[in-house]
DNA sequence: TGCTAATTAGCAATTCATGCAAATTAGCAA
DNA sequence: TTGCTAATTTGCATGAATTGCTAATTAGCA
């Protein structure tokens, strides 16, 4: 993701207006490494700007992510996640305590894939399900 | 999963009732290659025991995966599809229609991951996402 | 300073799934 | 075959996550 100031110029370049609520959820999520949900954001988010709604959250996160500035993470297990690491790369999930960390996999591209039968694959994703540290 | 044969003898052993509900069900999902989610097995179970509830479906399917006969597969968009075949394998997705196939991945257990910092690998679901023959 | 299109907030609605309890029934024992 | 009882089925309520809708507000520009 872009820094908070690029992503100023680049939301005034389209249109978009730079608001005090999405300037704040700019500087939450740049350099973000806990892949967290909406509500999670929402949470501290409101720390520093009580009255921000769920809403406009949801709103700024899945409007970055048209802009291919935030990845949506599906870890098969309640909410969505944002990652604002959009470099090729998979996850580990904690069973434990369902933290979620970036792991980078060597040769992902290169599987042998029996059974395609006329699928075209365009991107792969692979979670790894595990333990933490703290939770093995 | 087993043969709804087989599942009927498990079940009994268990001292879980074999009720015509569930026989239609073992029916439906033996051999079933569709990975259909729960409201989709419901409809085709109503075509054939008017009345069935959609309840009844979720409750036999998250039975039958408790025993290890199904497994829960998420691909990310809307609902869990079940899978009888619960053999190491993996799946493609077509972003099109979002037909699931089975594919078979060679050499998944050796990917080269960098970046586990203390995290132990339990397992690893792979999704491919791309396109089928008639949606290409 | 004023205009206007974009944005926000809040609440309704939706989708998928689980909780709950009354009515029914499978499987066993007599 | 009959009756008992614990398991099961249903239908409805509830819950979690997300999106739809719209009146009120505001950023950015003339
Ligand atoms: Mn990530
Ligand atoms: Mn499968
Ligand atoms: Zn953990
Ligand atoms: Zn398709």
């Amino acid at each position: 993701m872009k820094s908070p100031t690029e992503l100023t110029e680049a939301f005034r370049a389209t249109g978009l207006k730079v608001t005090p609520q999405r300037q704040l959820l700019f500087r939450l999520m740049h350099g973000n490494t806990m892949h967290p949900t909406a509500e999670a954001l929402y949470s501290e988010a409101s720390a520093q700007m009580p009255g921000i709604s769920l809403r406009t959250v949801y709103q700024t996160l899945t409007d970055l992510a048209s802009m291919g500035e935030l990845r949506l993470i599906d870890v098969g297990a309640g909410a969505v996640r944002f990652d604002p690491n959009v470099d090729e790369h998979h996850h580990v999930i904690c069973q434990g305590c369902g933290n979620v960390r970036d792991v980078y996999v060597a040769g992902s591209q290169a599987l042998h894939i029996e059974g395609l039968d006329g699928f075209s694959v365009d991107s792969t994703s692979i979670l790894f399900h595990g333990s933490c540290a703290s939770c093995a």
